[in-house]
DNA sequence: GGCGTCGTTCGATAGTTGTCGAACAACGGT
DNA sequence: ACCGTTGTTCGACAACTATCGAACGACGCC
């Protein structure tokens, strides 16, 4: 089976932002900035593993993500470098938790 | 009726983002960048004026435009410096024009 | 006052997306 | 070989969204 880890360069902004405008994806994300690379199983966020599966395969698609096997368990980590180097700021703008009001 | 220009401060992350994630509401943006405050009628991009109002309905809701009465159109102009204070780098991210390919 | 321009709003529609449970697949241990 | 754990995939369904034409409203001008 094919990762579908595409290349940065050829994922429209647009993919990129989408990616990251949900909340349960942003969560995500912002586990994987702040633990590093981990499991899949880790991000719970009171949804089922059909839906957590299904945005990982979002942000996997949309170039942030690169996972890869490891036993029992998938290790997901955020690509960072590129997402810095193609797109300087965004995922630090993103990043940092707002206040809640 | 009210113009509907919330603070940025009480907008979602994932609705900015949102608001940025589509082509045409990107080119606007883009646009506005560029050439500063201009007219609703100034952005065509293929869609119907229907259709364009609704995208820059979406981002002023979002925070991301102001509109304001000017005799017969409405100016609308992005609200950069809050844009740039509150999610520094997101912007210039975003706004960069891709190579095509 | 009447007209044309500019823009918003309404209702409809087609497409996309988030969500779930259930079924399936892969792997490690016992 | 069997289980339990871990993820993915498959419908299905509800909610949202992009799009349009048509109707409407506001303004400036003749």
């Amino acid at each position: 089976m094919e990762p579908h880890e595409p290349d940065l360069t050829a994922v429209p902004v647009t993919s990129v932002l989408a990616a990251l405008a949900d909340d349960v994806r942003l969560q995500i994300v912002r586990a994987l900035a702040e633990g590093g690379e981990s499991p899949c199983g880790s991000f719970d966020f009171g949804v089922s593993k059909a839906t957590r599966s299904h945005h990982l395969k979002v942000l996997r698609e949309a170039g942030l993500t690169r996972t890869r096997a490891a036993g029992t368990s998938r290790l997901v980590r955020l690509r960072r470098d590129e997402l810095d180097k193609l797109y300087p700021g965004l995922l630090d703008a993103v990043l940092t938790q707002r206040p809640p009001a």
